[in-house]
RNA sequence: GGGCGGGUAGCUCAGUUGGUUAGAGCACUGCUUUGACAUAGCAGAGGUCGUAGGUUCGAGCCCUAUUCCGCCCACCA
């Protein structure tokens, strides 16, 4: 017997009952179904899930639940992105600075109580992972695997050690990848100064960071520019004594500054490109804490400082011509917003430049949904003009398995046994050159570790058997913001360099939820909503249906409380209905029902739901779980219980028995069709439903997706014209202020076509209406 | 500067391969406590589909141009 009302504590009933009968279990040994894999993204381990994990987790938990309705062997394992720099701040926080091994223990300690309550919100929504298969990235087996991947990396020369200038965080002491830098909008001043010319005259450049006047290498201008023509291959002295050459080149903006600029080996991007294409020297002037080094009087100095002492110096020398305020674009960390610098340092990189083309083309062979997510890989394949830096200065992270020594340079790969590879644990190692090697302490990006969860899930690399079976994966959902580091890293890593296949046949992409406003949300502008306050309000059934309106475009989208409360008012017309149908089925004996001696209401309502069937199941095949969610949501709503319902009322609680089981039939039969379509979208009340109205002992998670039944199209047709007429007469009775329910002695139809003799007595019994008279003519209903 | 996405009702959006009168939800207005549901029902009002051309018997949909918004990339000396 169903509850007054639909809510969480019956959600909360499911969700324990699910845990304890392995729902959601994978059979490793079933042999028969074919398989539906998931490489679902492991979330960063922040501690709380927000409205992006609610949105994208629900998109796959949607795939999961469908495809194991659809007679897949579904598996969904489900793993945490653990390491980084975000955790280490945190944990430095709290328990100050220790040596590595204990804070790493910190780390993994504090890591676990946020996994913990990540799950327990994951469970809450009725997410499905099989959690047999979780895994961490912080894992000593994790690591192994990394490792491994990266020797074999080593081993085919795609990974390597190398000096050479990466972007440096000065906070973070540590190199970063170009994926990992923000835009930030700065006021800062461009400083015009003399230099002198061939001539002895004045030549004036603009800068913004006369510090590194020190390690200026030459001085640029565009060939077209007739001011400087004259200047070419001369030498000029900078305004600190140096003589450098004057070189023209035409990516030299004229109309910037002054036409006229300096190259400082690692200002920027712009002067590494230069620095290679004249062979220009070399200089290094900032050391990894952001200090001046090679710069003499200014050595030691935090490059603002220096950058005033030079400013001082210059004017008092009268080198400084003028300094303007210039609104300027700076690079900073993403993660702590510090302004990076380019410094030539000892670093790991992979191979992104000879392998661009594979990478592209290991994508091509992949399904992107929406097929225009693609562009954002190649866009950035095609613009990758330096490889990937994987090294990090840091603590809590995967160890570098390499050795190198600080002699001659050389490297080599930790030994097989001695892996998983922790450098304070190492065996050492002889170089070739007679010196001892030592173990790399740096530790890999993050990416490096997510970059294989296709492998991590599909047994890679000790279990063929499974990995023949598992990989690649049927399905990558993630994030739009992301193609361009975990969908890249990973074809690139897990296909290209690691199996030689693309990781996963199709990619399922999800925008991000902004702000009602359709702003971000941000901590800083309070708009956050939290799921687990929605969850005070909302069933999580009704948070998913939201999610399931959304869409899965790739596209962003702004939260909607009015989505949300219709989907919450959905949950109680489907639930209310189902009431009906539970009372209404009082003495209803299951038997046989043949098709064709079903009334046209019946064949109608079935016909419909046949329909929806159709469609809801091509929407879920193509991820569009917006189109399905609504073409369920309008025929449950309106041709169901507005139309529906109504109609067979005065067959329930009639005498004609054949009738009133035909009804019931059908009743009943739209129900379970109607549930099972929503039971991947809203699992709990599916759930429910199935067990306390259809008697169900099984989970409905692992019954079988509805089959699309007969469509009767004279029935629909039929329908239609008549659904019309009871409008006209509901229309008619609302405006003469009439209960719905009240008599009508005679009505007049004037129609086309006629109503059959069984729909003009379904008509008068439904509309009670006690004669009706019908005319051919245009469409037309009188009440007389 | 390059790429991608988008401009449809007051708001948020849907509109399949071009095909009668362009839809939904919310919000708004009126009526109705009717044997599941007032978290409801019945109805109403609200749109020259960004703009301008073109293809077509027919365009919200296809083509061209143009404008505005969003995202990404490059540049920012």
């Amino acid at each position: 017997m169903l509850q007054e009302r639909y809510g969480r504590a019956i959600e909360e009933k499911w969700q324990k009952w699910w845990a304890e009968n392995n729902t959601y279990g994978f059979d490793e040994k079933d042999e028969v179904r074919p398989i539906y894999s998931l490489d679902t993204p492991p979330p960063f381990t922040s501690g709380d899930l927000h409205m992006g994990h609610v949105l994208s987790y629900s998109y796959f938990d949607f795939v999961a639940r469908y495809k194991r309705m659809q007679g897949f062997n579904v598996y969904y394992p489900q793993g945490w992105d653990t390491q980084g720099f975000p955790t280490e701040v945190r944990v430095e926080k709290k328990f100050g600075r220790l040596p590595p091994v204990q804070f790493r223990e910190k780390c993994v300690e504090w890591t676990r109580e946020f996994i913990a309550r990540m799950k327990a919100q994951m469970n809450e929504m009725g997410f499905s992972p099989d959690w047999r298969y979780e895994y961490r990235t912080m894992d000593p087996e994790y690591h192994r695997k990394v490792q491994l991947s990266l020797l074999k990396m080593y081993d085919d020369k795609l990974v390597y050690r190398s000096k050479y200038p990466v972007y440096w965080c000065p906070k973070c002491v540590s190199a970063i990848a170009k994926a990992e830098l923000d835009d930030e909008d700065k006021d800062g001043m461009m400083h015009h100064i003399n230099f002198t010319g061939p001539d002895g005259g004045n030549l004036v450049i603009a800068t913004t960071r006369p510090e590194l006047m020190s390690a200026c290498v030459a001085v640029l201008f565009h060939p077209d520019d007739e001011r400087y023509r004259a200047l070419d291959n001369k030498t000029i002295r900078t305004a600190l004594g140096k003589d450098v050459p004057a070189i023209a080149d035409k990516e030299v903006d004229k109309e910037f500054g002054t036409g006229l600029l300096m190259v400082c080996t690692f200002g920027d991007k712009m002067d590494v490109v230069w620095m290679h294409r004249y062979k220009l020297p070399m200089i290094d002037s900032i050391d990894q804490h952001g200090r001046m080094r090679n710069s003499g009087e200014f050595d030691g100095l935090k490059v603002e400082e220096a950058k005033k002492k030079v400013v001082e110096k210059l004017k008092a020398g009268g080198k400084l011509v003028k300094s303007v305020p210039l609104r300027q674009t700076v690079k900073v960390h993403d993660r702590c917003k510090t302004p990076v610098e380019l410094i030539p340092s000892l670093q790991w990189f992979a191979d992104i430049r000879t392998t661009a083309k594979r990478i592209k083309a290991f994508a091509e062979k992949i399904k992107w949904v929406p097929d225009f997510g693609i562009s954002y890989l190649i866009d950035w394949v095609e613009g990758a003009e330096w490889d990937w830096v994987i090294s990090r200065q840091r603590v809590f992270g995967t160890p570098l398995p390499f050795y190198y020594c600080e002699k001659c340079g050389a490297t080599a790969g930790a030994g097989p046994g001695e892996l998983p590879f922790y450098p304070e644990k190492a065996a050492g190692k002889a170089c070739p050159c007679g010196a001892k090697m030592l173990p790399e302490t740096s530790t890999c990006d993050v990416w490096v570790d997510s970059s294989i969860t296709p492998l991590i899930i599909s047994g890679w690399p000790d279990d063929e058997k499974r990995m023949a079976r598992l990989y690649p994966a049927s399905l990558r959902p993630q994030g739009v913001e992301i193609v361009r580091t975990w969908a890249f890293y990973t074809i690139y890593r897990s296909g290209v360099a690691l199996t030689g296949i693309p990781p996963f046949h199709t990619i399922l992409l999800n925008g991000n939820v902004l702000a009602p406003d359709g702003k971000k949300m941000s901590k800083s502008t309070g708009n956050i909503i939290s799921p687990s306050d929605l969850l005070q309000d909302y069933p999580a059934d009704a948070i998913r249906q939201w999610a399931a309106m959304s869409g899965a475009m790739a596209k962003d989208r702004p939260f909607s409380y009015e989505d949300i409360k219709y989907a919450k008012s959905f949950l109680a017309k489907v639930w209310n209905a189902a009431r009906l149908v539970e009372k209404s089925s009082e003495g209803h004996e299951a038997r046989g029902t043949k098709p064709e001696s079903l009334g046209t209401i019946d064949r109608w309502i079935n016909s419909r739901m046949s329909q929806v069937v159709e469609e809801y199941t091509r929407d879920m095949e193509a991820f569009e779980f917006h189109k399905a969610i609504r073409a369920m949501q309008n025929f449950f709503w309106h041709d169901f219980c507005d139309n529906y319902l109504e109609y067979v009322k005065h067959r329930i609680y009639g005498a004609d028995a054949k009738a009133k089981h035909d009804a019931q039939h059908c009743l009943r039969h739209v129900l379970h069709d109607s549930i099972r379509l929503l039971a991947p979208i809203t699992p709990h009340m599916a759930e429910e439903l199935d067990h306390e109205v259809f008697g169900a002992s099984e989970s409905i998670h692992r019954s079988a997706w509805p089959a699309k039944g007969p469509v009767d199209i004279d029935a629909i047709s039929a329908l239609e014209k008549f659904n019309r007429v009871v409008a006209e007469l509901r229309q008619y009775k609302a405006r003469n202020k009439m209960a719905q329910n009240a008599e009508l002695a005679k009505v007049r139809l004037s129609l086309p076509e006629p109503l059959s003799p069984e729909l003009e007595s379904e008509l008068k019994l439904i509309s009670k209406i006690k004669e009706v008279e019908q005319i051919k003519g245009d469409f037309g209903v009188s009440v007389l």
